[in-house]
DNA sequence: CGCATGACCTACG
DNA sequence: TCGTAGGCCATGC
């Protein structure tokens, strides 16, 4: 059933950490949908806007912040919320993932170890 | 039930 | 890095 696999996403994007970002691929491969990172936008749009989820850390793979269809909530408004956190974007419009991407395999790095530096 | 669309991804050039 | 092509699947008409 569809909810049960947004239900997945949903655990997986609450668990990604402040002022880092997450694909829609990663999202769907930590949730076990290796190919199904579109359902993940379609998880994301049907989002209440009250919600504690913090889809604004879940951007494409190109590492830009994806466009919703038809009307958009407003002129970077999730790219000022991931700005609010720290995550830095080009004049593109794009972040780095390598610094700012989510690695599950560090869910703390709160010590050393997987410094985002590069 | 079939077709078109979509907050997408990967592969290739 | 960008453009194109193929694929995946839920949702709406």
């Amino acid at each position: 059933m569809a909810d049960r696999d947004l239900a997945k996403i949903y655990a997986v994007a609450v668990r990604i950490p402040f002022g880092r970002v997450a694909t829609y691929g990663q999202v769907a491969t930590l949730a076990g949908l290796p190919r199904r990172a579109r359902l993940v936008g379609h998880a994301m749009r049907e989002l209440p806007d009250g919600s504690n989820l913090p889809w604004h850390r879940v951007i494409n793979a190109a590492g830009k912040v994806s466009r919703r269809s038809g009307l958009n909530i407003g002129e970077g408004y999730q790219r000022h919320l991931l700005e609010e956190e720290g995550v830095v974007f080009d004049e593109h419009g794009r972040t780095d993932l390598e610094r700012f991407g989510w690695d599950p395999d560090a869910p703390l790095p709160r010590s050393r170890k997987a410094r985002p530096k590069r």
